[in-house]
DNA sequence: TGTAAGGTTTCCAGTAACTGGAGAGTCAAT
DNA sequence: ATTGACTCTCCAGTTACTGGAAACCTTACA
């Protein structure tokens, strides 16, 4: 399987692909004999993984660590745990604040009629709303 | 108001509030005799504006666009409605990924018991799951 | 008045996680 | 044979900061 086949596959792109190798998050591919990197089911795999975790919201070095505890069948399934714990608290935190967000920018865009007003209510309410100030 | 009591104020760190005038995001503050830049009201107005901005999803360039609007009173509030209400589209989108995930990781999890098992779910799902592969 | 703590300055370097582009080689099909 | 798509390496740039060093300023306290 091509680089652009497995990228497709694991649902990145071939720049990430290639990057992950290079930082040595994955182990480096196979090679024909031309030089074109080469890659089977189970790369994809890890490479899929890979995606998922980033999309969980977990850091490349994070996916090292899980990465490790992947590989190393002597690690407790409990630190896997206890790493993923923690991010689901993160996640659970950044959805109440996107959450408030999008309500926020919501009445706002409502209340900005879209027409040719200079006092926009959204950039007021960019400045004003939230106590920051 | 010295740069310090201004970032608190407008909840930046100091770096960043720093960092937004040297990319001329805002304008350059003015100094005390020893150099100290000072914040007045309308400064830290204007950096809590950048930060709920950023807060809301907006890059740096737009936070300038949005700035200009702010500032050229002429711009019609339109233009600002249709730059927030594409932003909304994306935040509601990026809510819906985030509670996938949420959910999805929350039952795994559950389901990881958090003994000693060295095939803990969590990392069978996070390869598995979502038909990335 | 001395001094110690803590705030501020500039500058330069580094971070994360890619992303883009140049220039050259390779493969598949017409 | 040549076109077009794919791949290679390498290096540079991106975004939005963040960290650290070395020096200067301010304030409080003894």
């Amino acid at each position: 399987m091509n680089i652009s086949t497995a990228a497709r596959t694991a649902g990145l792109p071939v720049k990430t692909v290639r990057y992950y190798a290079d930082i040595g998050l994955v182990s480096a591919p196979s090679r024909t004999a031309a030089g074109y990197r080469t890659y089977d089911a189970g790369a994809v795999r890890k490479l899929a993984f890979i995606r998922r975790a980033r999309e969980f919201g977990f850091s490349i070095a994070e996916c090292r660590e899980l990465l490790s505890l992947y590989e190393d069948q002597h690690r407790s399934s409990a630190d896997v745990r206890r790493i993923a714990m923690k991010r689901l608290a993160e996640i659970a935190k950044k959805r109440r604040e996107l959450r408030l967000l999008h309500d926020d920018l919501a009445h706002l865009v409502d209340a900005c009629k879209g027409d040719d007003r200079p006092d926009c209510p959204i950039i007021d309410g960019l400045g004003n709303r939230h106590g920051g100030l």
